[in-house]
RNA sequence: GUGGAUGUAGCUCAGUAGGUUAGAGUGCUGGAUUGUGGUUCCAGAGGUCGCCGGUUCGAACCCGGUCUUCCACCCCA
């Protein structure tokens, strides 16, 4: 043992405390899931690097995480290739899968190589881990998990108005204040083309998504730094000192873009989706953000993303609609859309909150103490009839020192200790102590079972 | 990918003008208490001071590199 072992950097062991904790998050996220009707589906952590490459813009294509192609790779490579390619490039030339980045991609090639036998509107939801070769940071892994919904081959926006339903319910189910912002790809066009720069929507946009951190200022030297000219700049500095409800953003908005017609599709679409949760207004905060942009460069429609209101650690939930996506695939004309939260994230913000239900933890109802050979095999038969009502017990491994078995019991948080010895043997009974106000009372097998059955 | 911090017992942390056997609390093991845990008392085990190298008579402490974690940027769940 040279070396103590250790993980990769941005990946985590899980204790059984914690996977308490995680499942207490994807079971509520599960749960919510299936009561709207959506199915389960699972991917392989690899795809093809094909698959994977081009969908999430330059910066995404450098955190994929790609797989070395087994045997002699070094034949594929060239001494040219070894001294004049990058050493970016190179990768890809000796690799031919990847670790998958999120569940949108997958589930777009999974909805295309399986379209005959799917039943469109497919609504499917799919909770596994994505990997990326970011640098760690508080809330940012290498490993993390993924719960995405989706529904794709509809573009009614019945469609986003269960999503924002979906999210609000699991947030209210797992006791978090969060804010939904919402916004449109087709407003943010809309404004490219007003200002006269329809081609540099995503340089507008990136710049617009800083607002809050660099300030009206920032975003216009950022733009004018990128080369956009002082003619656009002009046009949307107006648009960066917008104020009011959501209400009042609109009306601007739809005098701003008036020349648009995508601009107004957009401005449409948010306000009958709005429309949509007036009938049943949600818990959460929902506001129109026009700085909200997303990076993912396959959204076209709907864009979404929710913020803890309590805790500061990026977006734990987010997504919006894409018309294109199957296209890549091979498949037209089959729009989707979809959300997925970041288990992970919402891990942390509970836990700052101490917000975890208090017995998340439990597991082991009732232990049985050891007393030797002859007291375990009478105890035996006991252990089938409660585990076969569901009472979940154990039977110390070892005979070892009733206090060391205590302790055990002790530490582990088990409510309830049985002893059964040469006394109880004798008259047919079990001594049940109640751990926590050290109370004991004389059982026989079938009230053992009655009283633990409604204690649990 | 760029810049900046961090790392001492299982855990939380003390410990520098570089100088004998590196400490505390908590946890762990044993005993007081050979069928009774959480409180108390006593005793004990546990550290190549992240790793590698350098400076020095001598390094936990100074210097360089490396890894980890964290912070800012970038981007994002």
């Amino acid at each position: 043992m040279a070396n103590k072992p250790s993980i990769p950097k941005g990946t985590r062991d899980f204790s059984p405390l914690e996977m308490a904790r995680r499942n207490h998050i994807f079971d509520t996220i599960r749960r919510i899931f299936k009561v709207h009707g959506f199915l389960p589906i699972e991917t392989p952590a690899m795809e093809n690097l094909s698959s994977l490459m081009g969908k999430y813009g330059d910066e995404g294509d450098k955190l994929l995480f790609k797989i070395l192609n087994s045997g002699d790779f070094k034949a594929l490579l060239s001494p040219e290739d070894l001294s004049q390619t990058p050493a970016g490039k190179l990768g890809t030339m000796i690799s031919g899968k990847g670790l998958r980045y999120d569940l949108t991609v997958p589930f777009a090639r999974f909805v295309v190589q399986h379209r005959n036998e799917l039943t469109f509107p497919f609504k499917r939801y799919q909770i596994q881990p994505v990997w990326r070769a970011d640098r760690p940071q508080r809330g940012r892994y290498r490993e993390f998990y993924q719960c995405d919904v989706d529904v794709i081959g509809s573009t009614s926006l019945l469609n986003e108005f269960e999503l924002i339903q979906i999210i609000d319910e699991v947030f209210t189910a797992l006791g978090l204040k969060v804010v939904i912002k919402l916004n449109n790809r087709k407003v943010l066009a809309g404004i490219a083309e007003v200002i006269g720069a329809p081609e540099r929507m995503t340089d507008i946009t990136v710049a617009i998504d800083k607002l809050e951190k660099i300030g009206q200022e920032g975003v216009l030297a950022e733009l004018e730094q990128k080369g956009l000219s002082q003619d656009s700049i002009q046009k949307l500095d107006p648009l960066l000192l917008m104020e009011g409800s959501t209400q009042e953003k609109l009306e601007f908005l739809k005098k701003f873009l008036k020349a648009s017609e995508i601009g107004n599709e957009g401005l449409s679409e948010l306000g009958r989706l709005l429309d949509y949760v007036e009938t049943d207004p949600v818990g959460a905060d929902l506001e129109f953000d026009l700085t909200l942009a997303r990076g993912l460069n396959y959204y076209t429609g709907s864009i979404l993303e929710v913020k803890s209101a309590e805790v500061s650690i990026g977006s734990i939930c987010g997504g919006g609609r894409y018309d294109d996506l199957t296209g890549i695939f091979g498949l037209e004309g089959v729009s989707g859309v979809g959300i997925s939260f970041g288990a992970d994230r919402i891990y942390d913000v509970l836990n700052q909150l101490e917000r975890f239900p208090k017995r998340a933890t439990l597991d082991t109802t009732l232990l049985f103490v050891n007393f030797g050979e002859t007291e375990v095999k009478h105890i035996i038969p006991i252990l089938g009839s409660l585990r076969k009502n569901g009472i979940a017990t154990e039977l110390y491994p070892e005979q070892a020192k009733m206090k060391k078995q205590m302790t055990y019991a002790n530490s582990r948080e088990i409510p309830f200790v049985a002893l059964v010895g040469e006394q109880e043997i004798q008259d047919g009974h079990i001594t049940l102590k109640e751990m926590e106000t050290g109370k004991q009372e004389r059982l026989t097998p079938e009230e053992l079972v009655e009283r633990l059955s409604s204690a649990k």
